[in-house]
DNA sequence: AATGACATCAACCGCGCACCT
DNA sequence: CAGGTGCGCGGTTGATGTCAT
C-alpha cells in the first residue's frame, strides 16, 4: 500500500535541529511525555514531522544517552553481538546501555567494520578472509549440517530472547515514563550546556577522554596485535561451529569462549563467570578439545546465549 | 594559508510490522 | 479479512570537521 511521505506538508522543516527546537521538544516531552509522535510537533509548536521529532529524541535528546568514544568493552560487545545478530542494531543496542542503535550503527560502519577489514577479517561473516566456510568436502558432511542447524537454532533462540526482553523493556520504560510524568520529576533532564558535536542544549556525558586513553593503548602496535588475536579468536570460534575439524574446537575454546567469559578486568558483570555462564575452560585445563565436541558446542552456545540473555547494567533484570 | 580528500555522524528515507477499525 | 495508520528499524545521504599536501 502506498504511504505518503511524513514530511510532504509544505513548511515542515528538515535538516539540523536548532537549540530552540530542541528546547521546545524537550519541554514538551518533559511535561507531557511524547504520546503520539504524529501529533506531538503540532502540540509542541514544532514545524517538524513526528518522525523527525522521534528521531531527535531517541538519538540525541533522551536524558539517558551516553555520548563520546566507545569503550573497549563496548567494542567487544558490539563485535560479538554483530557476529550473532548481524545488522540488527536495535537488538545490539539493548545490550549497550545508554547507546542508541544509530550510534552503534555509525560506529560499526565508520570504525569497527574498517578495522576488521584491515585485519583481514570479513566484517559480515566475522571470519578470516582466507578461510572459506565450506572450502572442502566438509560441506557435504552431515555433521556440518548438524552444526549449521545448531547455529541456526541457537541464533533463533537468542532472537526470541531478545524479542522477549525488548518487550519487557518497552513495558518498563512506559511505566517509568508514566511515573515520571506523574511525579513531574524533572531531575532526569540534563541542565543546559553546549554540546561538543552540535548546537544542542543537551549536556553531553563526557566519556571521551576515557575512551581516547583506551584507544590510544590499542593503537600501540603491541595492543593492535592483541586486538587482532581477540577478534580472530572470535571469528575462528564461529567457524568452529560449522566445521568438523577438531582443531578448530581448541581455537573456539581459547578464543571466543574466553572472550566471552574471561573478562576479569571487565566492569560488566554479565560477562563474568559469576554471572552464571558455564565455561568448560574456566577450570584452566582447557580440555583435550577433541573428545567432547558436542558438549563444547553446547557450552559455547550457552555462553553466547548467556551474553544475549544478560542485561549488562539494567537493574530491572 | 588554501584546498582537496577523507572521516564522522546527525538526520532522512523507505520499508515492514503491529494494531485498529 | 482488508485497508489505514503509526511506529520502529536499517540503509543511506549530506553537512561538517579534520587531516594531508
Amino acid at each position: 500500500m502506498g504511504r505518503s511521505p511524513c514530511c510532504e506538508k509544505v513548511g515542515l522543516k528538515k535538516g539540523p535541529w536548532t537549540p530552540e527546537e530542541d528546547q521546545k521538544l524537550l519541554s514538551y516531552i518533559e511535561e507531557h511525555g511524547h504520546g503520539s509522535w504524529r501529533v506531538l510537533p503540532i502540540k509542541a509548536g514544532l514545524e517538524r514531522c513526528g518522525k523527525s521529532c522521534r528521531l531527535r529524541w531517541t538519538n540525541y535528546l533522551r536524558p539517558d544517552i551516553k555520548r563520546g568514544k566507545f569503550s573497549l568493552q563496548e567494542e567487544q560487545t558490539i563485535i560479538q553481538l554483530h557476529a550473532l545478530l548481524g545488522n540488527r542494531w536495535s537488538s545490539i543496542a539493548t545490550h549497550l546501555p545508554k547507546r542508541t542503535d544509530n550510534e552503534i550503527k555509525n560506529y560499526w560502519n565508520t570504525h569497527l567494520k574498517k578495522r576488521l577489514t584491515k585485519m583481514g577479517i570479513d566484517p559480515i561473516t566475522h571470519k578470516p578472509k582466507n578461510e572459506t566456510l565450506f572450502s572442502d568436502n566438509h560441506s557435504k558432511n552431515a555433521a556440518n549440517l548438524s552444526h549449521m542447524a545448531q547455529w541456526e537454532s541457537a541464533r533463533l533462540e537468542a532472537e526470541a530472547r531478545l524479542v522477549r526482553e525488548s518487550k519487557l523493556r518497552s513495558q518498563y520504560s512506559l511505566q517509568q515514563q508514566q511515573h515520571q510524568h506523574g511525579s513531574n520529576n524533572n531531575s532526569v533532564f540534563p541542565s543546559q550546556s553546549s554540546s561538543s558535536t552540535s548546537s544542542s542544549s543537551i549536556q553531553v556525558l563526557d566519556v571521551k577522554e576515557e575512551g581516547e586513553k583506551e584507544w590510544k593503548g590499542y593503537e600501540d602496535s603491541t595492543h593492535l596485535l592483541e586486538f587482532k588475536d581477540l577478534i580472530e579468536g572470535s571469528s575462528m570460534a564461529f567457524s568452529s561451529t560449522m566445521q568438523h575439524d577438531m582443531s578448530m574446537i581448541n581455537v573456539a575454546e581459547d578464543g571466543f569462549t574466553n572472550l566471552l567469559l574471561d573478562n576479569s578486568n571487565s566492569d560488566d558483570p554479565s560477562l563474568s563467570p559469576e554471572s552464571g555462564g558455564e565455561c568448560n575452560t574456566c577450570d584452566g585445563n582447557g580440555g583435550d578439545g577433541g573428545s567432547d565436541f558436542y558438549e563444547d558446542n553446547k557450552n559455547y552456545w550457552n555462553n553466547i546465549l548467556n551474553l544475549v540473555d544478560s542485561s549488562p547494567s539494567d537493574p530491572l533484570f
